[in-house]
RNA sequence: CGGGGCGUAGCGCAGUUGGUAGCGCAUCUGGUUUGGGACCAGAGGGCCGCUGGUUCGAGUCCAGUCGCCCCGACCA
């Protein structure tokens, strides 16, 4: 990944007005920062501070999808009605979001707006044994839906990429061990996202094969779902299983629970045999029978994530991304037209890039300081730099955090330790 | 898919009883500015969403259509 940016070379520019028919917050926030664009209804071209969060995020995901034996790989989107006839999903009835096309031959073909089908077909090539089992295999991969409505910005668009894994077990034991495994990553990675605090593993509508699967709700004013908390016990479930059956099975009622708007950031569920079934992914055990592989799937959408961020974490300026996935670690502001400006400017940032830290270096030459300032606040990198004569005169850097508080004012010599302090 | 709103320059908007399109921001040129979105002077930029109709004449009136936004329904 590159680690420093002059932002008179970045293509993108900031924006003082906004389309009018943009209402959601995280839209207006990310065209005006210039971190996205949007092409059509449902649809978001992603520029270089956006293409840079959306890839933390999808690492910070990695990295526990690693951690819990995930292989990556990538599917194809082009898909064959026969992949989704075995579970009756090619039916538009069944399935109302494809995007159906045919090829020049006249075959038809759709996109994928999910992928349990062809990976299942996938796996027969490879599980044939107990010995073959478990296996974990995720991508990051686009999907395509098409929704009647597409809104809220990227939350809720028609083509999105998503984090989905699956787990291939023997049995349900060891389905049931890794879905506590894949729900510890996920508390995990909404920790690291800087939601931690705010996201709710709930209790959603399981299927046929177990009674609840999980979602992960990020709590919302602009959210769509409704979930219902208590914090004593440390329970939250969704509306649409919030019954009174439901309600007592945790020995509480009605009112033992408060009702809050939240985002759905991530949704676990167990599979069981469903599509092992169908298609015909079988194993041989030990002792010579034929066992239906057990499945689960795990999915975070990593752009409606970025989002979720931006409703959250913002104030009247603009956005205040979390250190871990704000597109750079410090925005250097230079003001003034002096070459003993430029120069010092030029010196701290080659010394911030050589020693990792992620820079954006606003080095136009002719812009007023307030429209500087207001742009970083905007861009909302976690630390600004603030290079002009008055704290060079000093030997100082002046150093205001995006999130909050009074600038402080750092020795020159010990900017590489402040930041190392303020950015582990 | 039902309901509502809106399409005029990159963005925000104005456009009178129908008479041949304008303002602000942005952009370009020159100059003056430089600690919280500067100022002056000049310039470029338009299929008035699209198609058809009424009319001597349509951004404006009528019909259709496409697109965008919001509410609702839907949403492993």
């Amino acid at each position: 990944m590159w680690h420093k940016m002059k932002q008179s070379k970045l293509f993108t520019k900031t924006s003082k007005t906004l389309p009018k028919d943009e209402v959601s917050l995280n839209s207006q926030l990310l065209l005006k920062s210039g971190f996205i664009d949007k092409e059509i209804a449902g649809a978001y071209s992603f520029l270089p501070l956006g293409h840079r969060v959306l890839n933390k995020i999808i690492n910070i995901i990695r990295e526990e999808m690693n951690a819990i034996d995930g292989q990556e790989i990538m599917l194809t989107s082009l898909q064959a009605p026969a992949t989704w006839e075995p579970t009756d999903r090619w039916d538009d009835e069944k399935m109302d979001v494809w995007f159906k096309t045919e090829l020049k031959n006249g075959n038809q073909l759709g996109l994928a707006p999910t992928h349990e089908e062809p990976l299942t077909k996938l796996m027969k090539k490879f599980i044939n044994s107990y010995k073959d089992l478990p296996v974990f295999a995720y991508q990051f991969q686009t999907k395509f839906r098409n929704e009647t409505r597409a809104k809220s910005g990227i939350l809720r668009t028609r083509e999105f990429i998503m984090k989905d894994l699956y787990s291939f077990g023997r049995n349900q034991q060891d389905l049931d061990e890794y879905y506590e495994r894949a729900k510890a990553a996920y508390v995990k990675i909404f920790d690291r996202l800087g939601l931690g605090k705010i996201t709710y593993v709930t209790f959603a509508s399981g299927g046929t094969f177990c009674k609840f699967s999980h979602e992960f709700q990020t709590l919302c004013e602009y959210g769509e779902d409704l979930i219902y908390i208590n914090e004593e016990k440390k329970i939250a479930i969704n509306r649409e299983i919030f019954t009174d059956d439901i309600i007592s099975e945790f020995g509480l009622k009605r009112e033992d629970f408060v009702e809050k708007k939240s985002i759905e950031v991530g949704n676990i569920f167990k599979l069981g045999t469903k599509f092992s079934d169908a298609l015909g992914l079988h194993y041989v055990a030990e002792n010579g029978e034929r066992f239906p592989v057990v499945m689960g799937s795990y999915g975070i959408g990593p752009a409606r994530t970025m989002g979720t961020i931006v409703e959250t974490c913002n104030d009247e300026k603009g956005i205040i991304w979390p250190k871990n996935i704000a597109p750079y670690h410090v925005h250097i502001i230079s003001l003034g037209k002096e070459d003993t400006i430029a120069a010092e400017s030029e010196k701290l940032y080659n010394l911030l890039c050589a020693n990792n830290v992620e820079t954006l270096w606003d080095d136009r030459p002719n812009v007023n300081p307030g429209a500087k300032f207001a742009d970083s606040d905007l861009i909302g990198c976690p630390i600004r730099i603030t290079v002009s004569s008055k704290n060079l005169e000093n030997k100082q850097y002046e150093v205001k955090r995006r999130a909050g508080g009074n600038a402080e004012f750092i020795p020159q010599e010990n900017i590489l330790a402040f930041l190392a302090n303020e950015l582990k």
